[in-house]
DNA sequence: TCCATAGTTTGATGATAATCAAAGTATGCC
DNA sequence: GGCATACTTTGATTATCATCAAACTATGGA
């Protein structure tokens, strides 16, 4: 075994540990947790989650701030989340499609990282390109969105910071394939601030602990009127 | 921690030992391999080989068929490959990315699965692409190539099978982006005919036991007069 | 300065997993 | 039928890893 295969071998490790694999999923709604938060998350005492912790940390799965005599850790980048997304599917399981049955959620949604995925992420992209919002254009590194001129505007409208997204030092939008739906939905800067938006305006809501997003009876109304997209109970 | 993330943990351990992870990565290049093979890859034992092998089927990322006394051992599909090399990358290590420095060997080539992957598939996805062989469409399931009639009379001419390609109950050609080189080569069916092609008209070689790939002075030659693919020492 | 809280380090304990040799089973060939 | 080969199963051994409580360190507030 070569030394690649070591390095392969540590970082799988990491990931294949009961404690680990929690804290590693409970991140990956893109929010940073405190190790004490992540130990009950993990039911481990905060001495066990200490030493995880350390551990992935070591192979750079997680990020650490420190404030105050806080810590707060994150997944270390998109990557990683992919991942573990692609371990998710790999294991057969679906990363958290099942919400609470209450007339009000999507059957599908959640947070990705720092975007939407899911059912209702996946409609929102279809709509958008349906309606000549955006426009693709594929380039060494995937399929990428641009905004047209009459999206600008509806985006803009709808609440999304259109402006605020490109102005960023990241990609601006491009095709993120959804594990779960098997098709696209939008990622980058824009899908960020599509997030940030639905949040805004309350159309979701994060569950507590969780990755999956609840659509509000607001949001349900919303998509409903403006895109015509039904929650299905 | 619930019933997915259990799922999870059970693949991410099953690669995460070195033994199971040697065998992994040697099947990664798409050939079926016997179990004493891979025991001898994985520097094991027989038995200790066939207890990891179990564990690896039932996981399902490894497939078993067996020809009178042989096992053959397969990876479970492109899935399991991905992921594969999406470790890889998280790990910091370049999958085979380094050939013997002979002067005849271009410095990455490797088969991916059932494809060729590397610096080389990548200047050939570009080549065709420039010449208008190719045209691309998005779908929801990412970005898709066409091959034009100029494509498939050139590409028919030089050895690779379109036809049979089409024919075949797959995918016929996408964009796969290359982990290593962080651009698209062609995978699907096209992907694997032209990989076929290149091993029969011996432009390439495989290395014994290694995804790596080996550019012949012939393919070399060909590679130069033909596309103007220069391989670099 | 003292106390509470957050988090880390240490040492002991128990569980789990990898390893192999030996024995066993199945297949193929003569 | 007998022998060789490929592979599996079993039991014993060893190493590794996760766990926690207790002690310790760092930070923040009164």
């Amino acid at each position: 075994m070569d030394a690649a295969d070591v390095a392969v071998v540590k970082v799988a490790s990491a990931i294949g540990e009961p404690a680990r694999a929690s804290m590693l999923y409970a991140l990956l709604d893109g929010r940073a947790r405190t190790s004490t938060e992540l130990a009950m998350l993990a039911e481990v005492s905060p001495s066990t989650a200490s030493v995880h912790l350390d551990r992935l940390k070591g192979e750079r799965l997680v990020t650490v701030v420190a404030q105050g005599k806080h810590r707060y850790y994150s997944l270390n980048g998109p990557r990683v989340a992919y991942v573990l997304e692609g371990l998710s599917v790999l294991a057969g399981a679906r990363p958290t499609e099942f919400t609470p049955s209450t007339p009000d959620a999507l059957v599908t949604a959640r947070s990705c990282y720092d975007h939407m995925a899911g059912h209702l992420a996946v409609r929102l992209h279809d709509h958008f390109r349906a309606m000549k919002w955006l426009s693709s254009h594929a380039t060494h590194r995937g399929m990428n969105y641009e905004v047209t001129p009459a999206g600008a505007s509806a985006l803009t409208r709808l609440g999304i910071d259109v402006a605020g997204a490109r102005s960023r030092r990241r990609q601006f939008a491009r095709a993120c394939l959804d594990w779960s739906e098997r098709r696209p939905h939008i990622g980058g800067a824009l899908g960020a601030a599509i997030l940030d938006a639905a949040l805004k305006k309350k159309w979701v809501t994060r569950e507590l602990d969780s990755r999956a997003l609840r659509v509000t009876v607001i949001g349900r109304s919303e998509l409903r009127s403006r895109f015509g997209i039904e929650s299905t109970a």
